[in-house]
DNA sequence: TGCCATACTTAGAAGGCCCGTC
DNA sequence: GACGGGCCTTCTAAGTATGGCA
């Protein structure tokens, strides 16, 4: 007997009948006697296919894409509906897709899909101009093959953020595990034992003995103040005074135990990869809308020592430990709720498909909210990042006209209106952050824009030549320090004198502004326009800019790599994106050097071999000393390529020295600017993204071709 | 309008891993 | 095979922005 079946793909999304290819054009059959499957195409066409390959697609829902396909299925749902797609035009290159990536019916599929674009083909032809040349002309590899493009279907309506969503809940962090007898801890000079949960609290200090915190007067008395609190009343009478307290030797029991772990042996160390690895294979992944999706930060943060950045008021703090009960669970309803530790429960499960998030909890610290999301590889996080980057694009459309509102501004009648103009000067000429408002006490005294103080800026009547020059200093995000010494215009530089007079240097500078005022204005003066667009906007066109005017079309390969560098540190400028120069700096440069002298060297040496092996073919005159001198010039020519990549190198890592460029590349720089340049001058992709970021700009890299304008 | 909660992006530090060199 | 160094990944802090409510 013959039984008929709809194609079911992925909770439903795809269904014979709903994705066009209907009952009419394809019907699958199960020979319940032999057991295998039949698929005919409007009788025109019939395949015998094994069990096997359709065995996933009638476990709705199914998923796709992911390269170690392994199994890892949402569980079925007998009541869940099919939900109604609205991208159904994808859906043949969806299918063909599917049954590409499936070996043991590649040699069919042509056909099969053939016939199918008969039926449809003038969709499929359509569809055709959408795939980029080069995946016409060579066959992709299979990893290739196997992503999922999800820019070229339809977005959610605005709000929505998934239809199905099912996930493992959060990995909690490795109970606390008691330190062994023979490590001691002393107080004022004498042993003592410690109760667990005290003894957890210290071998948090004692794992940051060597760093600079833990002789900060401020980290040292949060920490001593948690620390008491986890203490029994017997160990609070005793424990008065942290300077007593010798950590030490619990400190050099956790450097052996790292030690030990570097001197591990192959087999070990891979045991823990393994390790490692199955947990990703588990919880690393959730199923969102049919997709296996990669999470970013499955694992709960363990408990320690708060490390905030700069003068943080609560550096030292204890972060507890985060249990079952702290977490609320979001994902579908219809889904396999992922179960709590035994013995726990969670704190909530909700089923909100506005958000993103799949696990979330409060830290104690700030009272603040902690998220588990998707890694930027995601459809969720690409489809936002695309997005930011067209607002940009948008907003580059009209920065003329924004540019000539706020210069008008300067001269408003009223100080607020006068002042969101500077203010707004700043965020474009300078690319500063918005500068939100913050507690007072509860954070690092740090500040952005809108929020800058009269002591931040000084003003210059005329600076080394320059007229109307405003000096900056201030510390910005993560307490990175920003100066700056900018010669503005002279309303500019009025409008600023006139904002400081009567204030005392505590004082707000911009005193009738903040960020939701500015936000505001910007708002009206292009849909979805805030401050940090300008930061966006400025970062790409600069890149731009910069690429074409510093690639020059003669260099080789590595040279125009570091034009490409200097371009991305020209923003990083810009953005003020700094980092502390590598501890081993120095050195490496001076082994750099020391390899660029032993180069020269042995160019040198070539030359003079080239030279008489030259000598000797001009007396000698046959085949065996032209051969000599020939292979000696290609030795020349290759020592000089080696020279030259070196002193590259050198200069690449020397202007690098204190700037960080993977800021800008990860979250400013649009990345088809940079897929463009690469295809503009055959620069292979690998030598400007790691995988990691091919992962993340994976839509850039299919969709920019080489004239691509930001 | 201000405040607070929430959700999401942006950020540098740290440490692990991998690759080149000896 | 050991070692060193740099790149990559992970971690989580610190921002921006928005919406709801009083």
């Amino acid at each position: 007997m013959w039984h008929c079946y709809f194609l079911y793909l992925s909770g439903g999304l795809l269904s014979a009948s709903k994705c066009n290819f209907g009952l009419r054009h394809l019907f699958l059959y199960e020979d319940k006697d032999s057991l295998s499957f039949v698929a005919g195409v409007q009788e025109t066409f019939s395949l015998k296919l094994e069990p096997s390959f359709f065995a996933s697609f009638f476990s709705p829902p199914r998923i796709k894409d992911e390269p170690d396909d392994d199994g890892f299925y949402a569980s079925p749902k007998e009541d869940s509906k099919p939900l109604k797609r609205p991208r159904e035009d994808d859906d043949l290159l969806v299918l063909k897709h599917l049954f590409s990536e499936r070996g043991n019916i590649v040699a069919c599929s042509n056909s099969f899909f053939l016939i199918l674009q008969d039926s449809k083909a003038k969709k499929a032809k359509n569809k055709d101009k959408k795939v980029p040349e080069a995946d016409k002309r060579k066959k992709p590899k299979k990893e290739e093959e196997q992503k999922w493009k999800w820019w070229e279907e339809e977005r959610y309506p605005e709000g929505i953020k998934w239809k199905f969503l099912e996930h493992k809940g959060p990995v909690f962090a490795p109970p606390y595990e008691p330190l062994p007898e023979n490590v001691k801890f002393y107080y004022d000079g004498k042993v003592m034992k410690l109760s667990t949960k005290a003894e957890e609290v210290a071998t948090f200090f004692a794992k940051m003995l060597d760093h600079e915190y833990t002789t900060k007067e401020i980290f040292r008395k949060n920490f001593f103040k948690d620390w008491r609190k986890e203490m029994t009343s017997e160990e609070k009478s005793t424990i008065t005074n942290l300077s007593k307290c010798d950590f030490t030797h619990m400190s050099q029991y956790f450097k052996a135990q790292t030690e030990a772990r570097k001197q591990m042996s192959k087999e070990e160390k891979q045991k823990i990869k393994e390790e490692n690895e199955r947990l990703l294979k588990e919880y690393g992944y959730c199923v969102m809308d049919n997709h296996k999706e990669r999470i970013a930060n499955f694992k709960i943060e363990p408990p320690g020592l708060f490390r905030g950045r700069g003068n943080h008021p609560k550096m030292g703090m204890l972060k507890r430990r985060i249990m079952p009960e702290d977490i609320i669970i979001n994902c579908s309803k219809d889904s396999k709720i992922p179960p709590p530790p035994p013995g726990h429960k969670w704190k909530e499960v909700r089923h909100d498909n506005k958000v993103t998030w799949l696990v979330s909890w409060t830290e104690n610290i700030q009272g603040s909210i902690k998220y588990i999301m998707l890694n930027p590889s995601s459809r969720i996080k690409g489809e936002k990042d695309w997005q930011k980057y067209e607002t940009a694009r948008r907003l580059k459309k009209c920065v003329d006209k924004i540019r000539n509102q706020y210069r008008e501004d300067w001269k408003s009648k009223e100080m607020k209106v006068r002042q969101r103009a500077v203010a707004l000067y700043f965020i474009d000429k300078l690319a500063l952050r918005a500068g939100n408002e913050k507690e007072e006490g509860e954070t690092a005294d740090t500040v952005g824009c809108c929020s800058l103080r009269v002591e931040h800026i000084k003003l210059h009547p005329e600076l080394d030549g320059q007229e109307y020059v405003v000096e900056f200093d201030f510390l910005g995000k993560d307490s990175i320090r920003y100066y700056n010494k900018v010669p503005v215009e002279k309303r500019v530089f009025k409008n600023l004198q006139l904002f400081m007079e009567n204030k005392q240097p505590e004082d707000d500078l911009f005193d009738r502004l903040n960020t939701s005022i500015l936000n505001k204005h910007l708002q009206d003066l292009m849909e979805g326009l805030t401050a940090k667009v300008f930061r966006t906007y400025n970062a790409s066109i600069t890149l731009q800019q910069q690429l074409k005017e510093l690639t020059n079309p003669d260099d080789n390969i590595p040279a125009k790599i570091l034009s490409y560098n200097r371009a991305n540190r020209a923003v990083a400028i810009l953005c003020n994106h700094q980092r502390a120069p590598p501890k081993t700096f120095e050195k490496s440069m001076m082994n750099l050097q020391s390899k660029i002298d032993a180069k020269k060297e042995q160019l040198a040496d070539a030359r003079r071999e080239l030279k008489s092996a030259k000598a000797d073919a001009k007396v000698r005159r046959d085949e065996k000393s032209k051969k000599t001198v020939e292979s000696k010039k290609k030795a020349v020519q290759r020592i000089e390529e080696q020279l030259m990549k070196l002193e590259v190198q050198a200069t690449d890592r020397e202007e690098n020295k204190q700037i960080a460029l993977g800021t800008s590349k990860l979250n400013y720089l649009d990345p088809r600017i940079s897929v463009a340049w690469c295809k503009k001058w055959g620069i292979p992709i690998e030598k400007i993204y790691n995988k990691t970021q091919r992962e993340k700009f994976a839509w850039a890299i299919d969709m920019a071709e080489e004239d691509y304008e930001f």
